[in-house]
RNA sequence: UGAGCUAUGGUGUAAUGGCAACACUACAGAUUCUGGUUCUGUCAUUCUAGGUUCGAGUCCUGGUAGCUCAACCA
């Protein structure tokens, strides 16, 4: 019997949710969701927030998602596109149970324009664009009528007929829905539903000359799909009263439009326009560059799709806009990341310590612990040898008062290996620090020491003659500004690109990372996660910094 | 300026007329062969002015602020 303390407190619905469980309720028996990208771009972390609605919210209430491409405007589409979608949402995790292409309805769309046509619901207008655009008014003036507004059912039906045949030049004619040009919503203003394109699409090829615009198509193929919520973002809302009109003048299955809020992260630009521009000038190696936030960067960057999906789960959903910490995200990446990753040494900014007292003919090796969290994960040698490299960073002449690294005359712990001591500062003309000589306590080597005696600062290290040399990419967030589009007089956006957002050095590797693969992730002990980029080869290996680990001693010296 | 949407800590999300909760961040401390992890603690009179009510973050009215809409894009 439960009693009152093992009650779990049931987790609270988010609107959508509280949505589906009224229309469940109210007796509702299917829950069927879509995903519906335009494959005219690369889907970003904004689009896998979608996809974790979208399918979460069909998975959650036992109903189904479909795939259907948004693919209405063949100018800007393309199958490159269609297919990394596909590869992008597997990725995450998802599975849908159809995937349809607004294309394949393409001829019932046509079929109820021309019953539309027939209602003396829609009409061919002659206009150019410009007078269409002039026609329309404005947000507080109304709009005037085309003079073509009141054609007969006949001529209206002549001319679609001849539109579709391709009889007129692109432009030349639009068919309009013929609704009210003096509606407060701008979007009732008698809006077009096709345009003339004699443009080859990537799925019909050359069938068709004229397309649906976006208005006409989408909710008509959420109705075909018996789509029962038609969840998307926030800037559609004043298309839902549009897209309830042309079903109820169809008269056919009544689907229903959501909107959420859509998912802004500081330093990341979600713009697919921008993006893609960032590619076409070469700004990015790529839509898949690890600075990128489409998923397939994400991917490259070392960022797994639990990350990602725990991620959506934190943000929620919601109706007002937001702007989430991109710290959030690393949050998320690091939280699963530190669960199983395995630990590596690596030595990003090398400075070269000679330990006298050491053989050195000589070469031992410690074991190390794979992942202290994960015991099953095991543990591997690594190689001491008289020299070694540590970071500079972990070496300071003059230390400052809380630093419990290393400094002149004073000891610390090698990671798995010994103790070591400074006793001698090597420098070159200039008075860099070249090298540092050092001794080591023989005693030390099993975490102990020969006097009992503990030192605070555990730093991490690289047999010189067994270092495996590699391109490190660190990343750094892609734009200076928290919100990149805030932008000086007289900038542009992209005056907010960060000069330093790759940095590419050369490290030094613990061996055992020769032959590491794509899709293997690593935590380098005590300065992040990093994983084998795509570019990586067995002679030149490269790796990516996923996320930095948090630096609690670098934010006290800021 | 017409219409629509939204206002709760630094950030995001809850609280469905009854003690403002959870997570991230920040800060303080404990543990630690990773200045990591883990653990503990601290951080709000809910945009504003009225009203309804025994009782309002929640309901009503006015104001203010932010976002969206005037592509033959989606």
């Amino acid at each position: 019997m439960a009693n009152e303390t093992s009650e779990i407190k049931e987790k609270s619905l988010n609107f959508l949710e509280e949505i589906i469980e009224e229309s469940i309720a109210k007796g509702e028996t299917r829950v069927q969701t879509r995903f519906p990208p335009e494959p005219n771009g690369y889907l970003h972390i904004g689009h896998a927030k979608s996809i974790c609605i979208n399918f979460g919210l069909a998975k959650k209430y036992g109903g189904k998602c479909n795939l259907r491409f948004d693919d209405t405007n063949p100018v800007k589409e393309d199958v490159e596109y269609v297919d990394s979608i596909k590869r992008d949402i597997k990725w995450l995790g998802f599975d849908w149970a159809i995937e349809r292409y607004a294309s394949d309805y393409f001829d019932q769309l046509y079929d109820w324009a021309v019953v539309l046509i027939n209602k003396g619901l829609a009409y061919v207008d002659d206009q150019t664009q410009e007078q269409i655009r002039e026609g329309r008014g404005t947000v507080s003036v109304a709009g005037t009528m085309s003079p073509f507004r009141n054609r007969s059912i006949e001529e209206n039906l002549d001319l679609f007929t001849r539109m579709k045949n391709g009889e007129f030049a692109d432009g030349a004619r639009v068919l309009r829905a013929k609704i009210d040009m003096a509606h407060p919503n701008m979007l009732f203003r008698d809006p077009i539903m096709y345009r003339i394109l004699h443009t080859e699409h990537h799925r019909t090829g050359n069938k068709w000359c004229i397309y649906p615009m976006y208005d006409y198509a989408h909710g008509e193929s959420d109705s075909i799909e018996k789509i029962t919520h038609s969840i998307c973002t926030l800037e559609f809302d004043v298309h839902r009263p549009l897209y309830d009109w042309f079903i109820e003048a169809l008269e056919i299955f009544p689907s229903h439009q959501y909107e959420f809020a859509r998912l802004n992260i500081t330093y990341t630009m979600m713009s697919k326009r921008k993006l893609l521009k960032l590619v076409q000038e070469k700004a990015v190696m790529g839509w898949d560059d690890p600075r990128m936030p489409t998923i397939c960067a994400l991917r490259r960057k070392g960022y797994t799709p639990a990350s990602v999906r725990a991620f959506a789960e934190m943000v929620g959903v919601a109706k007002r806009d937001n702007i989430i910490d991109l710290g959030k995200l690393e949050y998320c990446v690091r939280e699963d990341l530190n669960r199983i990753a395995e630990r590596r040494m690596a030595v990003l900014n090398p400075l070269k310590v000679v330990i006298t007292n050491y053989d050195e003919h000589k070469t031992e090796c410690f074991s190390a612990i794979n992942n202290p969290g994960d015991e099953a994960a095991g543990s591997r040698q690594v190689p001491f040898s008289q020299v070694i490299y540590i970071e500079r960073d972990d070496f300071m002449e003059e230390p400052s008062k809380k630093y419990f690294r290393l400094s002149p005359g004073n000891e610390v712990r090698l990671r798995y290996a010994y103790l070591i001591k400074c006793e001698e500062v090597v420098k070159d003309a200039d008075g860099t620090i070249t090298e540092l000589h050092c001794t080591y306590d023989p005693l030390s080597g099993n975490g102990s020491s020969s006097d009992g005696r503990r030192v605070k600062g555990v730093i991490h290290w690289v047999s010189v003659k067994d270092a495996l040399p590699a391109e490190i990419r660190l990343f750094n967030p892609l734009f200076t500004k928290e919100n990149p589009d805030d932008v000086e007089e007289g900038q542009t956006w992209e005056d907010n690109l960060n000069p330093e957002s790759l940095i590419s050095i050369t490290g030094y590797l613990e061996p055992s990372l020769k032959g590491a693969t794509v899709g293997q992730t690593f935590q380098f002990e005590r300065v992040g996660y990093f994983c084998p980029d795509t570019d990586s080869t067995p002679e030149q290996p490269v790796f990516n910094r996923t996320v930095t680990l948090k630096d609690s001693w670098a934010k006290m010296n800021k």
